[in-house]
RNA sequence: GUCCCCAUCGUCUAGUGGCCUAGGACGCCGGCCUCUCACGCCGGUAACAGGGGUUCAAAUCCCCUUGGGGACGCCA
């Protein structure tokens, strides 16, 4: 049987971390199986659903590279086929029709939780032999005693006195399917092998298990990956900001970094911390998958960041920076983009910050804000007097290359005797207005000869 | 409240009864490199939640306690 996973988000919200993480277990399982991964969007909440989610959504599994072979599903599509399993389910009497109203249940659970105990249906409708009518809802008529238990791939067995669980809804009044009900005929009918999905279902698991039962056909393997905690251990939420994955798009990261993160989150190969998308599919498993929830740590993902940054080709790169340059209102040439980068790729944590540190780059001579204080401290008669005659040797140069650079200045150091710790810093802050830039000589290359020299004339004459 | 799940450095983790004086990574601290900021390199800091068992031997197995998370909808 091909090995077959899926992700099946509601759209009810944005992608976040934790759905990103669950979808990229799925998607890796799929593929490290020569499986297949089924989108399947969840939208039978017709309130909360939009369609606009629903793109959000792809866009988002598109941006991190998961691909899917089939799909996408809506089960708003699919309610014939949902009618036909909860009629089987019916005519087999494993089902049954109630007509307590929602006031009545309500009012089930509160005597429940008086006593202490887990608030439920309690049944009333259960022997009653109704049958459909307006109001009347359908439920599972679940066994009374013994247990109900399955197989988690990452958990171990997992088991619940069939006491603790009710007669839980499978149609409600309107007609409509219930989760609990959609999910299984879902996974039924697509031939779902391994549901791999977030710890929050697992105590949906043995409801699910019992439809499955009911309807006599065999369980599919079960993986519950624990949820994503924030700093302070409490399920991630809005309030620890960044909840949709695109906004770390926005944040300046790159696609395969937060994937390699993600992954990593949870699951482990020995003392691996990088992995290609290639390899992860390659060394993928469930078993070496954490028990445990796992705080987001946004330090680490900011250091696999910066080394996918570093690792990253400048072709790959310059589309990518260029968008946040553009954001910051500069629309620099490709070319020049591409020479700048590399300055940048061993220092910048994100896309973002990269772009805003090599401002000085796209401004005019006139346009450059020089860090004044600095400029005051460094610019001393002597320094002026040094940097004047630098000034002259550099327009007699034709070839303004680092090397050429290194050799002009290497020159003016062995006949003045002076060290270049004397002249780099007021160097760099009249060629970049501020104390701190990549290095001297591949700046001045890349900036180009004439924008140095008028440079240095205007940080000459500034006081 | 009830049920389910979980428990190794601050964080992500290695560890599947002896290789553990508990390893790696991020962070942090210190040093080196150095034209600044970074990068890089070297070094350091820091954990088996507590208590009982089982065993010649336990971070690893069992029980209890504590702590954390999740679920208890005609939401998904």
């Amino acid at each position: 049987m091909t090995v077959t996973t899926r992700f099946a988000p509601s759209p009810t919200g944005y992608l976040h971390i934790g759905g990103a993480r669950t979808a990229l277990f799925s998607w890796l399982w799929a593929r490290k199986n020569k499986g297949k991964f089924v989108l399947r969007i969840e939208d039978t909440d017709e309130q909360r659903s939009t369609p606009e989610m629903t793109q959000a959504i792809l866009d988002a599994m598109d941006w991190l590279g998961l691909d899917y072979d089939l799909g996408p599903y809506f089960q708003s599509q699919r309610k014939e086929i949902y009618q036909e399993y909860i009629e089987k389910l019916l005519a087999s009497g494993a089902a049954y029709y109630c007509e307590c109203t929602p006031e009545e249940v309500e009012k089930m659970r509160e005597e429940a939780r008086q006593k202490g105990l887990k608030p439920k249906y309690n049944g009333r409708c259960r022997n009653k032999n109704l049958g459909p009518g307006p109001g009347r809802v359908v439920r599972l008529k679940v066994p009374l005693t013994g247990e109900t238990s399955f197989e988690d791939l990452v958990k171990g067995t997992i088991s619940v006195r069939n006491a603790e669980l009710d007669d839980f809804i499978l149609r409600r009044s309107d007609g409509t399917p219930t989760y609990n009900l959609a999910v299984v005929v879902d996974d039924l009918t697509m031939g779902i092998t391994h549901i791999i999905r977030g710890d929050d279902h697992v105590n949906n698991t043995p409801k699910q298990v019992l439809i499955y039962q009911a309807l006599n056909v065999p369980l599919p393997k079960f993986a519950h990956v624990p949820m994503i905690l924030g700093p302070d251990k409490k399920k991630l939420s809005k309030r620890h900001g960044a909840l949709s994955v695109m906004i770390y798009k926005e944040m300046g990261f790159l696609p395969e970094a937060l994937v390699n993160y993600l992954v990593r989150l949870g699951w482990s190969y020995g003392d691996q911390e990088i992995f290609s998308k290639e390899e992860l599919i390659e060394k993928f498993s469930l078993e070496n998958l954490n028990a445990s929830a796992s705080v987001f740590d946004l330090d680490k993902l900011l250091w696999v960041n910066s080394h996918y940054i570093k690792n990253s080709s400048v072709e790959q790169l310059v589309p990518l920076v260029s968008e946040f340059v553009q954001e910051l209102g500069y629309t620099p040439e490709a070319d020049y983009l591409a020479k700048i980068i590399p300055l940048y790729q061993p220092r910048a944590k994100t896309l973002k910050e990269m772009a805003e540190q090599m401002h000085f780059f796209f401004k005019t001579t006139e346009e450059l804000d020089y860090d004044l204080k600095a400029v005051k401290k460094f610019f001393t008669p002597e320094v002026k007097e040094h940097l004047q005659t630098i000034l002259g040797r550099m327009q007699e140069t034709k070839d303004f290359s680092q090397k050429e650079l290194e050799n002009l200045f290497a020159k003016y150091l062995d006949e003045t005797g002076i060290k270049f710790k004397l002249i780099a810093q007021p160097l760099r802050i009249a060629i970049t207005g501020q104390t701190f830039s990549p290095g001297l000589f591949e700046t001045m290359e890349v900036l180009g000869k004439e924008k140095v020299i008028s440079r240095i004339q205007r940080a000459l004459s500034l006081e």
